[in-house]
DNA sequence: GCTTGACCTTCCAGTCACTGGAAACTTTAT
DNA sequence: ATAAAGTTTCCAGTGACTGGAAGGTCAAGC
């Protein structure tokens, strides 16, 4: 399986597979001609990671689960503790984002949009 | 005012008030032995940097809305404009945090997190 | 055989908003 | 006089890609 072959069965861009492939995530073999074969296992890795990332895991976390779910004596402990750590980073930034929506929503609304200069959201970020 | 005296007034590391002056966002004038000198309005605007910045504006906007706060004949909506588009990417951001949220927290939950390695999360990620 | 086009390769640079660190200069305090 | 603190510039790194250039390879049509 070409790298096109395999960015189509995963939905990845082939340029993301390459940058896996670069750090290490991945490793296909190569033809005779250089070019990178995948196998369905590492058609099956690729969608692990895909799914990983497309849940907020960063590149060093899906290193961490890959090798654990390749792990045939892993402890579902460890599993766990990586996706806690990541869930509470996602609830601080879910926090902080809803805090900024709360401002910019009543600034938003407090604001005429029209043709004059007076702007309280101008004013806001002016006075603290 | 030097530069460190600034970075007191505002809260902001100088390194960061270095980098936009580095990319234009403030031009403060150099003394004799080449340090940078702050006025007051200068650490005002600073002020209104580091304000816009944490409501999670990027530095593009930042540069339009400083200027059309200098701009005595600005049209609010112009201002309103900008907050608006930044207001629905954060929604999209919290929206796409919340879903990840959700699937995470139903995982966390249904893992046992014990030495065994029979593990929900994996089993998530590895099948879809 | 030849050409065209689609595919593949590597490598370099850019994204965003800083942050860290090195080397060298100036000022301030002792 | 010296040491410490503050300042300067410049270069590199962060995370996770993404775009593009230059060049090699493959399959199809003439």
């Amino acid at each position: 399986m070409n790298i096109s072959d395999a960015a189509k069965a995963t939905g990845m861009p082939a340029k993301t597979i390459r940058y896996y492939e670069d750090i290490g995530l991945i490793r296909p073999a190569r033809g005779a001609n250089g070019y990178r074969q995948f196998s369905e296992n590492q058609v099956h890795q690729l969608r692990f990671l895909a799914r990983a990332r497309a849940l907020g895991f960063g590149i060093e976390d899906c290193r961490s689960l890959l090798a654990l779910w390749q792990d045939q004596e892993r402890a579902s402990a460890d599993v766990r503790a990586i996706a806690r750590e990541h869930l509470a980073k996602i609830e601080a930034k879910i926090a902080a984002l809803t805090a900024m929506r709360a401002t910019l929503s009543d600034l938003v609304t407090a604001c005429a949009g029209n043709d004059r200069p007076d702007c309280p959201i101008l004013q806001d970020l002016a006075q603290k």
